[in-house]
DNA sequence: TTATTTACCTATCGTGTCAATAGGTTTATA
DNA sequence: TATAAACCTATTGACACGATAGGTAAATAA
């Protein structure tokens, strides 16, 4: 199940997109519009400036912004750095240790189409679409 | 993210179906075969008994058995009998609390439409194509 | 009839993650 | 130089997950 974390950071990005305008945007503003508290949105937003989906300035009239454009950007990116995994199975989380039955699993089919199926979707939603 | 409850039921249900041969199936056997602690097979059985997906007969020759066809079980309903939401997000997990935004949310559609992509998936497909 | 085998039931535990809060430090600007 | 903002570290409570433990009830084989 995608997480809060996941969901308050892709109503960080579309605030962003819907409000910017050449300058940065406060995230006391943001989180006052989304009803999020600012407290927990430092956490998201610190991941999204790690993955370089956003980059900040501090200081006065400080803020965020978006380093591209929104249809620059994939809804798959921005979970992926934001949640830990979007793995719909241990077995297929990066770092899994290797399970001894993989090679003869009867479900192991099964979870990877169905990972694909997702990053499919996801991938093919642009932030642009959201706004 | 399945987890482990779902994944080993639908182990189960395959093994069932695979050594089924009109007698009832002991769960000692199942565990043994799948390599998974019988004690917590219980608790996932239990669902699986709970919502019709197999019966159980007890004493000595007792055990498990399917109560339908393999084609006739899609993998959709054995997760949700032992999964406890299949749900993407909070939002739309049944009996969630009615959103406020949900009118104007910028991100529920997204939601909406994977959740069915997912429903699809998993309701097509059949227990017998995993045997 | 009785011992055995099996499903079935109730309770408990440790661990980890999630969501959220708290209180600070650094940096840029008005 | 005061202020407003990002940025950093730590902590908390709640809850679900995975798993274990120790039983009771029922059906069969001997």
């Amino acid at each position: 199940m995608i997480s809060t974390r996941g969901r308050y950071a892709l109503r960080v990005m579309i605030d962003i997109a819907e409000n910017e305008d050449g300058s940065y945007i406060a995230l006391k503003d943001i989180a006052e519009r989304q009803g999020i508290s600012k407290k927990y949105l430092e956490i998201i937003v610190r991941d999204l400036v790690a993955n370089d989906m956003i980059k900040g300035t501090r200081g006065k009239s400080g803020g965020y912004k978006l380093v591209r454009r929104p249809d620059e950007y994939t809804v798959q990116e921005i979970l992926d750095a934001t949640e830990g995994t979007l793995a719909a199975v241990a077995c297929l989380m990066k770092d899994a240790e290797a399970c001894p039955k993989s090679s003869y699993c009867k479900t192991l089919p099964m979870w990877k189409e169905y990972d694909d199926l997702t990053k499919e979707f996801f991938s093919s939603k642009k932030l642009s679409d959201l706004v």
